[in-house]
DNA sequence: TGTACATCAGTGAACGCGCGTTCACTGATGTAC
DNA sequence: TGTACATCAGTGAACGCGCGTTCACTGATGTAC
């Protein structure tokens, strides 16, 4: 691989890389192609070189983040006893710091509310990056609890730690923020233990 | 009070309501001044005679909408069992029916994303709005269940609904969209029936 | 009651700005002889 | 090895557009005599 072409590929590297950051920061709007660039240190000018449109950097950008998100929630977990995972994961994910340090976390809240009404054409992508999160969650989880099958289980757990982290990062800086993060640890750990943990 | 002032009381009257129902349909950024006022049957320049800035319009709006949800999703509920109450609240919220007809439903889904990223200047709003919701929803859930405090229930499960309908709404079209709704169905009712109900 | 003036809700064009995208150009790297 | 030409990653200005906000103006309504 010559000089030239090994530019070019650290180049789109890093302007994806800028865009994952942005996007989480600022949502879909809010990560303008000019900022973008800005940011991977390059000009405006040279995105269409990379990029054919700005939907395929978001596209690409959302399936980045939400694959480093899987990997970071799920790591280590078989050092944890099987009944624990899920809660480990709801921890992981509701926590404040996970709140805070948005930079490498979790792209859904900036992207879900934009999807559902301005930037339709991401809905796709946006499926299948849930479903996955969804689908490793499964296999953290028992095959049912009080007739309600794994499948369920892990996509409403999805639901509740997407919702809570969203509304935490909202209403960050107030007592509610906190409150919301608790309140969904405790309402997931109710959903994933066993009865006789109660 | 004459014709002039009634007039004037008439045309902020139907400013809200046009913000109220393009803010749910498609967020802050995307309910342009110049849009919700031809909405209205006014024109652009008119506005600031009635609001002083856009913020202003858009927390009226958010105050709005919220009252009404919370009429809608309270309503007649004397007429059910204490038991089923919270039961119900979830299934009118986490219905296809809520996530399909935007006009009178949750803005919630259209705003808590933009106020985490680039409309910051609402958290304050939008945070005694989901306090409201939580607190009328706490009213109809049992002191405790499983060491779990009626007030952290709520607040969970306002969170639960949010995530849900959220979801729901930025899949619409897709199989994974009505799978959110019963998942979060499913998972409220874990959380809130009591446990000789299992 | 009729006339002259004041008020003010609403109009529509303009402002400065940022957006996604295009394009003629630059200059370092790569290739051919 | 040295020179002449080709390639192409990246630059920076420009495009048409929509944004929130401002402002001089219009014309119907209200008030005073």
């Amino acid at each position: 691989m010559n000089a030239k072409t090994e530019q070019k590929r650290r180049s789109h590297s890093a302007i994806l890389e800028s865009a994952s950051t942005l996007l989480r920061q600022r949502g879909i709007a809010g990560a303008s192609v000019a900022d973008v660039m800005k940011a991977a240190g390059l000009t405006v000018g040279g995105f269409y070189a990379h990029f054919s449109s700005k939907k395929e950097l978001i596209d690409d950008a959302l399936r980045r983040t939400t694959r480093e998100l899987r990997e970071r929630l799920f790591a280590r977990l078989e050092q944890k006893p099987a009944e624990d995972r899920a809660e480990v994961v709801l921890k992981r994910y509701l926590s404040a710091a996970h709140r805070d340090e948005i930079a490498p976390g979790c792209p859904l809240p900036a992207v879900v509310g934009e999807v559902g009404t301005t930037a339709r054409e991401h809905r796709d992508v946006l499926g299948e990056q849930i479903d996955a999160i969804a689908t490793e969650l499964a296999a953290h989880l028992p095959p049912a609890r009080l007739g309600v099958r794994r499948r369920h289980l892990a996509v409403g757990l999805v639901a509740l730690m997407y919702g809570g982290l969203s509304l935490a990062r909202a209403l960050r800086g107030t007592a509610l923020s906190d409150e919301v993060l608790e309140a969904c640890r405790a309402l997931g750990r109710l959903a994933t233990r066993t009865e006789t943990d109660a």
